[in-house]
DNA sequence: AATGAATGAGTGTTCATTCAT
DNA sequence: AATGAATGAACACTCATTCAT
């Protein structure tokens, strides 16, 4: 499992700990003002306002306004894979498939302005960087296939690879749904309801999945 | 169910007929442009070139460039509406639902581009705009909701109205979800697959959905 | 003696005619900014409001800043060779060499702003066009070698092909720097002792080249 | 003859000849980094890094861009005088002015960077710099008429102020023309070759200046 | 009804210069 | 004396929109 090498966004600046700090100024401002305006509208001018410091410093950060939009996305697949390796007990047991599935839509639900940037903005990102931020996502699925084989035995069912794979993809799909369909959910359901339903809903699918 | 009227898109062409003709050049020519390069990279210049025309006579027929985007995701859903409206036959058996999760998600792939810009862009419209095409994604859930009502019965089956308003959601959001992931379920499924392990996944869990 | 192809300048507009008017508006407005700054201290609004019209349609008849100096020197030599042509008379006399002499010294006193920035300024441009300017340069050179050797019976006098090539480039040579160094030279010369000095100089340092 | 007084360059740094090495190493830098891309196209940064220090330090030992620009152009007279000057032996021969063209013509060959630069860029100078070199331009000249002057007796030779002015004109610029035309010149001649055709060419030309 | 030349506000980006450390 | 992070005015260039023909 072949993880690629973060793709690197150049800079002037050379102390470490300084470009560390003013990243982060820069995604927090740039999340807010994507979230507000996309991408799109919103101007480097914007960008380093909201950052909290001058166009010309924003420049000795990144190198193109796109670097702000990776930074970001980049940011938050490490603060998901960070969350979800820390609920990651290995116990094979339905427990931790649910606990897993509902730390997921809590951070998501946490984090609902930058997944909802990321997952509307992803396009606009260059070939390369997107194709490193899909990688992330299919890293995603990938630790949810894991979670879904290793409680199989427990419920004396089997699912075909190709079945893991689209009940992960369920998970991930479902759990963005409630980022970028909130506007419609919202009306019906907290997160707590619609995690209990959407866990009920995947787990009765999947334990019946070869039942007729 | 009140519908939302159809925002009008101002012209100064007075002649009815020929509106529809070079709107739906407008349409056709924006869809493959927003595809290949997105909305906001297109310009109005390339609309007019992609719809056979001038860039004054494109003019005459929008008053904005966001008017173009409105005009696609209107027309999307319009054909969307039109082809599921085809197959409701109303007989309240599980194959009409079947059916009609499997005309939707075929629609989908067959309209696959228009449905990917749709997804992408809707949030760069007008706080209007986007409001009448959230109604138009309700009224297909508002369909689904209808056709799964329907069978229930059949089904000896007690969902609440949350659940089925949960469960048309899923079908809608996965369906969507071919368009959006294809680059990652394409990989192992093809359409004819996923819509039928979508198709069991979801059956499984609706009906299984309060045993335990 | 294979001419290069004129480098095309991009336009958006199609009316020829009016590119021509365009065109000519730019190079006077330029040359008289480009004097006065220099083209790099010259801005691209400044060149379009010297032309007389918006930096919006200036951009409708060239593609870069660049394309505007490329302009300005092609203008110039088409000028130059235009003029030199319509005094050839190819009868081989030494009268006909010092006319030659004399109205090419005339026509850069004329156009000396002109010559003075393409002087400068030719580095700038990019190889290409550059190439471009200086195969102009030579054909100019071509075009005194050709008057030279045809003269050269009529005054008994052998010159190598090599001497002759090194003659003409005197003359192009010596009438630029009336040009380029105007600010000394104009303090004891008026064009007209200049060139009666200039070409004095000249005939009398070949006729006896192979004296001694 | 009043020379102009050296235009002092600010500093900030007390210590002399620190100012001395320190200067050396911008011009040094500078002239590799302005031949390749003009001075225009060369950053305040660039020339700090080339000259082996940071833009903080750069700033220590000039005021603005234009300094360095003018260091440049100062530094090239400077050689040149010296140069000059030690070749001079006052022998009022034609071999002294012979000797005096070759070592010229020889210098620039050898700093043909330097030259080339101090030809292009002269006017991005400010005014005062730029009369400055104007005024070093002209000292070369009259050490060139001088030596002219020097040596007319013994070739019987009468020229006058005038005449002696645009001759030591002429090998002022046909120097410098080996430098901004070496691009055509080198095709067929060597700078020894060039060296002995001018000096012919020059003498034969003012030896017989007011024969016919 | 159709055209396309004209407009100018707005954009991403650069870079000379400063100044606290 | 040396450093390099911060600044913001300035730049080349774009593009949605208008309007005379």
């Amino acid at each position: 499992m072949t993880e690629k090498e973060k793709i690197v966004v150049k800079t002037s600046v050379k102390d470490e700990s300084l470009i560390e700090i003013r990243r982060l100024q820069i995604i927090n401002g740039a999340v807010n003002l994507f979230k507000e305006k996309g991408f799109h509208r919103a101007t480097t001018r914007e960008i380093a306002k909201a950052a909290g410091f001058s166009i010309g410093t924003l420049y000795e950060y990144i190198r193109t306004k796109e670097d702000v939009l990776y930074l970001v996305c980049d940011h938050i697949y490490d603060k998901v894979k960070q969350q979800l390796s820390m609920i990651l007990s290995d116990t094979g047991t339905v427990k931790e498939l649910k606990e897993a599935i509902k730390q997921y839509f809590y951070l998501i639900d946490r984090m609902i302005d930058e997944f909802t940037i990321m997952y509307q903005e992803t396009k606009s990102l260059s070939k390369e960087a997107m194709h490193y931020i899909f990688d992330k996502e299919l890293e995603m699925v990938r630790i949810f296939e894991g979670i879904i084989k290793n409680c199989l035995p427990s419920l004396e069912n089997r699912l075909t690879d190709k079945e893991v794979f689209l009940a992960a993809n369920h998970i991930v799909v479902q759990g963005q749904a409630w980022a970028f369909r909130k506007w419609a959910l919202k009306k019906r359901y907290t997160i707590e309801e619609y995690v209990e339903d959407q866990t009920k809903l995947f787990l009765s699918g999947i334990l019946n999945f070869h039942e007729k």
